[in-house]
DNA sequence: TTGCAATTGAGAAACTTTCTAACTATCTAG
DNA sequence: CTAGATAGTTAGAAAGTTTCTCAATTGCAA
């Protein structure tokens, strides 16, 4: 706990009153929380505190690579306390972010891919000269809540019209995640 | 060309100017561009066409599966009309982005991964439930032009200050790609 | 304790995306 | 070919997210 505080006083940045809460408040949040609600959140704690402190914190701390600003779904972005290599799990229902431990070996080469060794990933030689420096993996679906939901909601695989469409793959489409719910 | 019109159509959407020319200038174009970028590049065409009807169009597009939106970094979502398996290249200084092919085998189980089979990834275990539908992944870095830049610039691991910092691992900090360059 | 410089607070501004309402055009069926 | 039903378009407003400005404040090193 202490260390994180001081992680951000090893960074140069000073410890106010509002970045030591803002810090505690993420650091104990798993779910990856938005600007907005970390501000929700601490208004009763700091009642005074602007809705711009929050932002700038969290990218001063993004900046000094205490935290990471996740863009994983249209809409705000998401910050993310754990610096350590991991991957998530976005619910394309309900927006529910979860970190995703990446496996033992995979983590190194993966979480801080090599760059000047052989080419990591052999599709990478369509973007010459591209210098890779992290990977990110997101897996999409449902989490076990909305799974549940579904399944006793729309038929399997009867919509509306155009079913006959192309013969395309469809890899990953944001579906727009609830904003409000 | 004419089959993505045709899978317009096929998707039950009427097909109107203004989708035609966004679709045509969206397939067309591997940079994946934003909703307002295409709006610009076709006001000349369509000089009457409003905001709101790119960004219908692509919602329309995207709802059918014709194309994908993308968030990779925070700000403007970007719309990728590839939609077989692929990943994508993030330049986190000047916000390029390339697709980048999957490899064999590894696209079948990635782009589309298995949802009832056996966890596609060990570590997804760690959210209990969760029913994976597609995996995507971002590598993160620089890009050829941006590579060349930069090494002519900062000295290579001498900064102001803080170097001492925390011993944490940084897999992906977006780094604010320049927005208006 | 003092002073520099970073940070805060409050609001405005810029930008992205969605919504409304009235008008228009496409497509199907006749 | 025409007419009607329906989906799409326009323009502007509104909602949400992020950044900016600048005076006042405060942390921290000396």
């Amino acid at each position: 706990m202490a260390s994180l505080l001081a992680c951000v006083r090893a960074s140069g940045l000073k410890l106010t009153p509002q970045r030591m809460a803002i810090v505690r408040e993420l650091a104990a949040d798993p779910t990856h929380p938005t600007a907005q609600e970390l501000y929700e959140r601490l208004r009763g704690a700091l009642p005074t505190m602007s809705f711009a402190t929050v932002y700038n914190t969290l990218n001063a701390l993004a900046t000094a690579r205490l935290c990471a600003a996740l863009a994983l779904s249209p809409g705000a972005a998401r910050f993310d306390p754990n610096m350590s290599a991991h991957h998530h799990a976005v619910c394309d229902r309900c927006g529910l972010v979860r970190d995703v431990p990446c496996e033992s070996a995979a983590a190194v080469g993966e979480g801080r891919a090599a760059t000047a060794q052989g080419t990591p990933s052999p599709g990478l030689s369509a973007v010459p000269g591209f210098e890779v420096r992290a990977v990110e993996r997101i897996y999409r679906g449902l989490c076990a809540a909305c799974a549940d939901e579904v399944s006793g909601e729309a038929p399997p695989r009867a919509s509306g019209r155009g079913a006959t469409a192309c013969p395309r793959g469809a890899p990953a489409a944001p579906a727009r995640a609830a904003r409000r719910a």
